[in-house]
DNA sequence: TCTTGTTAGATTGTCGACAATCTGCTTGTC
DNA sequence: GACAAGCAGATTGTCGACAATCTAACAAGA
């Protein structure tokens, strides 16, 4: 008999779906933080009902990028400064967590993923996509928690990757410069290759240092003249 | 003026209501894993219409607890040893850094809040209320999540401890004996009061890992002989 | 006997309408 | 002019009914 491995048929509630609509609006700052999401107004432009919507608008709530106050409505997370560094420092442990559980597992299978999510952030830095190249990104960095076999772990990333994905597209949004020209991610893809766990994990946390360094700076100046949301 | 001080006032909506509801019935074992949600079923039964309890159950399907199946239903999640297993070692390193964060931060209050749980746990004990007992010593151990000054961790500490709640209580259940009577928090509150803080880390590891232990063999024996839910 | 097609029942997903609540403005009073 | 009461509009929360889908039992054919 031939080996069929399908794969899941794909959800095919609405509910579904207006969650990957709201979460990709909000995620590449369609949606502003502070901004208020309006039941009727999105309804009538999705075409549907309120009440798929109201569950979608549920589940983001617990995905934590939405947040809700009874009778007056659900709005878009706001950022402070805080938030992203209690976001970073988080990340340094679980990273270590992640590479270290991760590493033994290392096999071809591993190897090959690597090279493809790095092929595929370095398509989107190419292609000029800031949206794209942040998610590759992100899914790069998500491999070591996919290998790690432990489903909290991997669990807990998904849900910081949300707002991660929030943060960067924030800050990107607001600089508007073009994406930088070299590529990032080569040591870290060479380190996890390699054979020395400490340094790979040493580079993961100074990688990540930098970015974060910009976020927060971003961050803590916004917070000087906060603006409404919308 | 006198200073207020009030608690922010109680959700009044009939949603929040039903996943306190539900939680709790999922959490004391009153709902079993793998067991199946009937949504019509419960909706008469809590004299509520089906909107706000399938809003509810979105909720909890996010906080990890549910697990949903479009057209198919709602269920309790499974659980399974590696579960267990994996929950364990991710708490292991979160409480390292709990309490390497918390730590420059005790004054009066934390100590003051440490006794208070400490004796609820004490008291709960002596009542034999299995079920207060589960819920008050993970509130005791959450006292260094809620001082580490950190929100991402404290969002992952209280999402694990549903799953931890669920872990334990099923359990104690399926042993039904009659509660330690020794005090194995003692020396946990003891060392958090102290001054060395790498003793407090071992020994939170090491005290989580009888905890555990005991819930591993119980779930890898439940695992020979798989029992239907319900 | 095994497989396949059909059908009835139950359950979940979605809709449109109504009730409860909040917000801002107007009005009246001092 | 300041302030409280009350009203109108908009928005969220909840309800009951309908549509879409799944499950299991049964029948028909090879």
């Amino acid at each position: 008999m031939a080996k069929a491995d399908f794969s899941p048929i794909a959800d095919t509630t609405r509910r579904a779906e207006i969650v990957a609509l709201l979460r990709r609006a909000i995620l590449t700052g369609q949606l502003a933080p502070g901004q208020k999401l309006n039941e009727l107004r999105i309804s009538e432009q999705m075409r549907v009902s309120r009440a798929p919507l109201r569950e979608a608008m549920r589940e983001l709530v617990q995905e934590g990028i939405l947040t809700s106050i009874p009778y007056a409505g659900t709005f878009v997370i706001e950022v402070t400064a805080k938030d992203i560094d209690d976001a970073y420092s988080f990340n340094k442990v679980m990273d270590e967590l992640a590479i270290e559980r991760a590493w033994p597992l290392r096999d071809q299978r591993f190897f090959d993923e690597l090279d493809r999510r790095h092929e595929a952030v370095k398509q989107a830095t190419r292609a000029l996509d800031t949206t794209r190249q942040i998610e590759t990104a992100l899914q790069l960095h998500g491999l070591i928690y996919e290998w790690a076999d432990n489903s909290v772990l991997l669990e807990t990333w998904q849900r910081l990757t949300s707002r991660l994905q929030m943060y960067f597209a924030l800050h990107q949004h607001a600089r508007n410069e073009p994406v930088p020209a070299e590529d990032v991610h080569e040591t870290y893809v060479r380190l996890l290759k390699g054979k020395d766990m400490r340094a790979a994990q040493r580079h993961a946390r100074e990688h990540i240092n930098l970015d974060f360094e910009e976020l927060l700076a971003y961050a803590r100046g916004l917070e000087q003249r906060p603006s409404r949301g919308a």
